[in-house]
DNA sequence: TGTACATCAGTGAACGCGCGTTCACTGATGTAC
DNA sequence: TGTACATCAGTGAACGCGCGTTCACTGATGTAC
């Protein structure tokens, strides 16, 4: 992991900036990912550094994006424990399951990274990074959208109901994430937060799709 | 709003930094509440606020509680729309969106109370404090609590799907304010984003009841 | 194949910054008698 | 009611810290002829 340094040049200095960035953001989250810090870790001055980021935001984008890569690495896998027979219908529901069990997995597993991931700027377009994409090329939010274009496929959801999906079943998954990673259910043993999880599923699972007729009418005037 | 001074004993000196410092939070957040910033903003030595805290975190602690009474307030005020017509079901559904709506409502208005009042150590117990309650006398976290022990007396929620279920609904709202606040959603208008939040709140409107049998057809063996 | 030179990737030293916090102090206030 | 004194709530100056970043530099590499 750690380039040896056998000559007076690096030969990917720029790298082995990202991988130890990675491995502090690991321990201490985005805010250990320092510049004099990173240096130190690979042997090199400071400001050898800014031969190869613009700034510190630059070298915390790219740490971001491995981080993202990481995340969409622990979607895959959950994905490909799902079995392939069954109904159509089942299989959708259950790869959008899946995707929620790896993000939420990793939160646990990883808060350092998951909080580098997505805690920070996080602006979609970083999906571009090749970085921060996992084995199918794609980024967490292209894998959590494929999951929910199948569901549509399937029947499951009504197209109509498409469009912003992505944002609500993100929204309760991240929600129970950033609670168990820092917040006030960060006590909770890795047991019943499991058990939580899947019962936030479980709530994504039977009220995505909507019937138009519920949505007026518990809608209140504002 | 500033206390002046007008002797060398400030009155209170207290609540006039606890003052400062939430007014630095509602533009900067939480890490612009800074000892110095909030000492030179009343007009007093830095050290001086050493008397009355034990350290930076003691008084972002205080700044926190005052941020969640308003999150409270905020619900509160949506609490109080609910028209009381109606059936037992149907208005326990009603208030439980209410402090839903509070809540993100707040997010979107106040981003830098909303990461100050939850984004940080956020002990649940904080609750305490009388400052983080709003003219109820019951924080944010109560407010909710309250709404699901209505919807369960309504006959909505079985009894034994109560427990733990704040944490099922909070999930999905505070993961939406986070995305909208800092997230990649921030750039959303307030109006793309009220509707994400009236759909999000469908979902858990229709979700958060769990029939048993679903439950466990839909969670796959890990 | 050898040499001259441009380019690249590092070094070493230093900068300013603003923070949290501690020290020994002094001015104001309240209480005992 | 007046005075002595303890207590309290501020002041002023200073500390060490570690950060990001810039400067002028030098050693290594690759390319033209």
């Amino acid at each position: 992991m750690t380039h040896r340094r056998d000559s007076y040049h690096h030969g990917d200095l720029r790298r082995a900036l990202i991988e130890a960035g990675t491995r502090l953001a690991r321990v201490g989250g985005p805010e250990a990912v320092l510049v004099r810090e990173v240096t130190r870790q690979v042997g090199v001055a400071p400001n050898a550094a800014y031969r190869h980021f613009a700034d510190r935001e630059a070298l915390l984008d790219a740490v971001c994006s491995q981080a993202q890569g990481a995340v969409a690495v622990a979607m895959e896998a959950e994905l490909a424990k799902v079995r392939a027979k069954g109904d159509a219908a089942g299989r959708a529901r259950a790869r959008l399951r899946a995707v929620g069990i790896g993000y939420l997995r990793f939160a646990q597993e990883e808060p350092g990274l998951f909080r580098t991931a997505f805690s920070f700027p996080a602006d979609l377009s970083r999906a571009a990074s090749p970085d921060s994409a996992g084995a199918s090329g794609l980024s967490p939010f292209q894998l959590l959208s494929s999951a929910l274009d199948d569901l549509v496929d399937a029947g499951v959801l009504p197209r109509a109901q498409r469009p912003g999906a992505e944002f609500l079943a993100w929204s309760a998954v991240h929600g129970l994430a950033t609670l168990a990673v820092t917040g006030p259910l960060r006590a909770l043993s890795p047991r019943r937060l499991r058990s939580l999880a899947n019962r936030l599923l479980d709530m994504v699972d039977r009220g995505l799709p909507a019937t138009a007729d519920l949505h007026s009418a518990t809608r209140p005037v504002r």
